[in-house]
RNA sequence: GGAGGGGUUCCCGAGCGGUCAAAGGGAUCAGACUGUAAAUCUGACGGCUCUGCCUUCGAAGGUUCGAAUCCUUCCCCCUCCA
């Protein structure tokens, strides 16, 4: 059992870093103060095994309660999948079969161990306890709370009021879930903003059921690359946690130096202390790059490794700091013809644009480089036995040889 | 069942007989600048054998010298009433 060692009100602070609410801040406190190590949950519905960075907010939330030295509880959904989450959606949400959910939650441990400690993690699944209930005791369960009570939540409150169908067993969801913090002894759950009724939920059960209420931690959707709006994949504004080494960094490195410090408070592991200091430097005059540079190393390192990391900071800094032509480039064998291709023709062969429209216009922009030289003559024909560097802008490139 | 509104280029959204490959914004891409794939500025943004030609405005027909714009039918969305 590790020993609780960094003080109550700095373990406090990094607690609270990023998040929206806790429930309630005092109580937390006080538990942390008593020194033992807390029973951190977080509840998961294995239904989206793709992850990308914003579902590692919650993740890393955990990772750093782990570093802190408390147990933290990871809670696959198993049971409650096979109900159907009505979070967030405005209507009904087709309950999965117990095969995918098994086959989710596998996928599921292996990608969450980039992020969480797999040492010191506990893996639970809520069918362990619900399976065996009977149905006398789940009547019971409902017998807990009023309809009223379930139509405070807001989304079944504007479902009722917009005579959208709710089914019986949604209402079942948040007091499923509640009772998983009861059978957890949970001290703390985290959970997305949208999870707070269910959450409360557990705090309400564990009352019933005589334990001390459960402290609340909801963390933020994080926003995605674009700064406005919530990353998700639909919007393609996302970093998948299975991107490659260089472009996860690349990616990272886009955001905004505004975005930057969002993304620190939320997906970085180092202290509070150490993002304080890189904030006053760069209000000092430190370049904003740099401290970029850390959040991309960490990250790329966390999922690829430290030696992945190095590497595309190198391939990065070689490619738009010192202009120079990635290592890694494709080479292409394209078929010309007797006459040969135009220019135009060639990048399209090539795969560097999409139709020779566009490869008109980027050469009437300056874009389009042969061989390291500028390329602007629209009309120059390539014959057969030519071989060529051709770059356009500054991320695309291709060795090529026309046969 | 009744009344009305709408479907436009990746998205939002103007256009309502010719000057429309179609305003404006967003996204994207490029150039400049930069110790950043940040910010900012400028430009591009249907396709092609590219100073011209071809194909787009829910679908199919029709009127017209000419249609995204008018007519007919069909498909799909939304609002109100019953």
């Amino acid at each position: 059992m590790p020993t609780i060692t960094t003080p109550a009100e700095a373990q406090l602070a990094l607690i609270e870093r990023g998040a929206v609410d806790l429930i309630s801040r005092a109580d937390l406190a006080e538990r942390l103060r008593a020194g033992r190590p807390l029973r951190v949950k977080a509840g998961f519905d294995p239904t989206a095994p793709d992850l990308h960075l914003g579902h590692t907010v919650l993740l890393t939330k955990l990772r750093q309660f782990q570093e802190l030295g408390h147990h933290v509880i990871f809670l696959i959904g198993d049971f409650t999948g096979m109900i159907g989450d009505p979070t967030g959606k405005s209507t009904t949400r087709p309950p999965l079969t117990r095969e995918q959910v098994a086959a989710n939650a596998e996928t599921y441990r292996q990608q969450v161990f980039k992020v969480l400690d797999a040492a010191r993690t506990e893996v639970a699944f809520n069918s362990t306890w619900f399976d065996p209930m009977s149905a006398a005791d789940m009547i019971r369960l409902a017998g807990t709370h009023t309809v009223a009570r379930m139509l405070e939540r807001d989304d079944f409150s504007k479902r009722y009021k917009g005579g959208l169908p709710i089914a019986i067993h949604e209402f079942l969801y948040p007091l499923v879930q509640g009772y998983d913090s009861v059978a957890l002894r949970a001290d703390v759950e985290l959970g997305g903003t949208d999870q707070t009724f269910n959450l409360l939920m557990g705090r309400e059960l564990q009352r019933h059921c005589g334990q001390a209420p459960q402290v609340v931690l909801t963390m933020p959707l994080l926003e995605g690359l674009d700064g406005v709006n919530k990353m998700s994949k639909s919007l393609g504004n996302y970093i998948a946690i299975t991107d490659a080494p260089d472009d996860m960094f690349g990616k990272l490195m886009s955001v905004s130096d505004e975005l930057m410090w969002r993304y620190l408070d939320l997906l970085s592991l180092q202290s509070t202390a150490v993002i304080a200091t890189w904030r006053r430097e760069v209000e000092a005059g430190r370049n904003p790059r740099d401290v970029k540079v850390e959040l991309g190393r960490e990250i790329v390192a966390r999922f690829h490794g430290d030696a992945a990391a190095v590497k595309a900071i190198e391939a990065f800094d070689a490619r738009f700091r010192r202009d120079e032509v990635p290592d890694d480039l494709p080479e292409l064998d394209i078929a010309a013809g007797p006459a040969g291709l135009s220019m135009p023709q060639l990048l399209k062969a090539a795969g560097l644009v999409a139709s020779t429209s566009e490869a008109m216009r980027l050469m009437g922009q300056g874009a389009v480089k042969m061989d390291g030289e500028r390329m602007e003559d629209k009309a120059r024909l390539l014959v057969p036995g030519t071989t060529a560097l051709l770059q356009v802008g500054k991320r695309r490139f291709a060795r090529v040889r026309l046969g």
